[in-house]
RNA sequence: UCCGCGGUAGCUCAGCGGUAGAGCGGGUGGCUGUUAACCACUAGGUCGUGGGUUCAAAUCCCGCCCGCGGAGCCA
């Protein structure tokens, strides 16, 4: 007989016979009757085992975690989570599991199941997570192909870095050094001067000693950049690219989001464009008529995006922001080159910076001063000012990193819990 | 890297100078409608680690290690 999934379940009949085979999540026995709650990755289901069960003498044997497989009579009862369950006529074990499952039915702190992470990923809510962040990712794809863009993605072991050097990890490359990509975007620029549109996706690497549940050492970041991309269309790239993953996870989630996650739909609805945008200058004024004014640096820290974003109440733009406080290759914009044709897209709610791009510089002799400055080797860069020299054309783009995006869609307290293996500055098992 | 909090049974925690505790989980038994089932019994601990104070340290003091939360930095 062929295995129904959980989820496929409301589509038969009732009282017809079904097979199914998954995981015990949780079983009560009590004498001559037993309650099974079984997951099999799709959904859980009650199934409701009695001495007439072949198989019945295996009830005792059932620990957590163990794998069965069970045929059964589909019925509709109210005393069912869920409203249905299957009234068991046969029952196998396909593989115990030990009587010392670590991950039991209560509150547990978060060090311990991220200990347990390879299990911990079983339960319904992470499992969603993850469901989500491929949806996401499906969704920045199509959206991404429909205009136009090709994935053309980067190396991840690269020569040199792409912004700062002190947030790199390090590595024996035969008899060199490498490090591993921070940013797919220097290489992005080399394929956007040979497609046009292109876009890249992959792990990035941060050796930040960053504590916050922004933060992961090793995260996905979804990188497009084009050809004549000014900030103007960067910005309406951005809201169709937002917006689509907004719709593209209603569509396959939304009653999960509302259920599972208790996530306020109304935040997500309400991201219509245009989006409200405000230059940095305007938003430091802003956070000082609303008391949270910048310090001497000029610098936007943690309280300063909140503030502003519990104020707008919805995903903005702040761009323009001072050149000194961007990388070597942003444009400085041409009215007042000291600020520089830059963008961040700061999500509500704790959301934070979701994206953060702009221009790129086109003057070599310029490119060349700003690397000065930075204390950058020109000769480590001479394949990317080679692009100037050959019909460099203006580019533009962002990174969005997708585990912030699932985050910030789903409500999560902390991005470790949207990526299924999470790296941390203290976490590298399992 | 800095600041704050913590480390006691497999897990979540109480105990805070005088014989090591609870709930959950595990084991055994009971139970025909359970929903993190319930009831009874039971096993399980060098109190993170090294030193110090004391008649006596899980408890007080210092170093170290590990975890959690936050900051800076960023996507």
């Amino acid at each position: 007989m062929k295995r129904t999934r959980i989820l496929d379940l409301p589509t038969c009949k009732e009282g017809s016979e079904v097979q199914i085979s998954g995981w015990v999540d949780g079983v009560r026995a009590l004498g001559k009757i037993a309650f099974l709650s079984i997951r099999d990755g799709t959904g859980t289901v009650q199934a409701v085992a009695k001495p007439t069960t072949s198989g019945w003498d295996l009830v005792e044997e059932l620990s957590l975690e163990t794998a069965i497989s069970l045929r059964g009579i589909l019925k509709k009862d109210e005393r069912a989570l869920g409203g249905v369950e299957i009234k068991a006529t046969q029952l196998s074990i396909i593989a115990p599991s030990a009587p010392d499952y670590p991950i039991q039915p209560k509150e547990h702190s978060t060090g311990f199941l991220m200990s347990q992470r390879h299990l911990w990923i079983r339960r319904p809510l992470q499992a969603s997570l993850l469901r989500i962040r491929s949806t996401v990712i499906l969704a920045a794809q199509n959206h991404l192909d429909s205009l136009g863009y090709v994935r053309v993605d980067a190396p991840i072991l690269t020569p040199t870095s792409c912004e700062g050097t002190t947030t790199l990890f390090k590595l024996d490359y035969f008899e060199k050094t490498a490090y591993l990509t921070q940013s797919g975007q220097l290489y992005n620029e080399a394929t956007a001067h040979a497609l046009d549109r292109v876009y890249c996706f992959g792990p990035t690497f941060r050796a930040e000693k960053s504590k916050t549940r922004k933060h992961l050492t090793e995260f996905w970041m979804l990188e497009p950049e084009a050809v004549g991309l000014g900030l103007e269309e960067n910005i309406s790239l951005q809201e169709s690219l937002f917006c689509a993953l907004i719709d593209g996870v209603l569509d396959a989630h939304e009653e999960e989001l509302e259920r599972r996650f208790k996530r306020d739909l109304r935040a997500l609805k309400i991201c219509q464009r245009p989006f409200p945008r405000m230059t940095f200058a305007e938003a430091s004024s802003r956070l000082s008529s609303l008391g949270f004014p910048l310090d001497e640096e000029g610098d936007f820290g943690a309280q300063h995006e909140e503030e502003l974003a519990k104020d707008v109440g919805r995903p903005f733009f702040v761009h323009h922001f001072p050149a000194a406080a961007k990388a070597f290759y942003m444009a400085p914009d041409p009215l007042d080159p000291s600020l520089s044709l830059s963008l961040d897209l700061i999500a509500p709610d704790g959301g934070g910076e979701i994206t953060g791009g702009g221009v790129r510089i086109q003057d070599p002799n310029l490119l060349a001063r700003r690397m000065d400055e930075e204390g950058l080797n020109r000769d480590d860069f001479s394949w990317y000012t080679d692009l100037r020299k050959y019909g460099g054309v203006q580019t533009g783009g962002f990174g969005m990193g997708i585990e912030r995006m699932v985050r910030w869609l789903t409500g999560t307290h902390h991005v470790r819990e949207t990526i299924p293996f999470p790296r941390t500055i203290d976490r590298l098992s399992p």
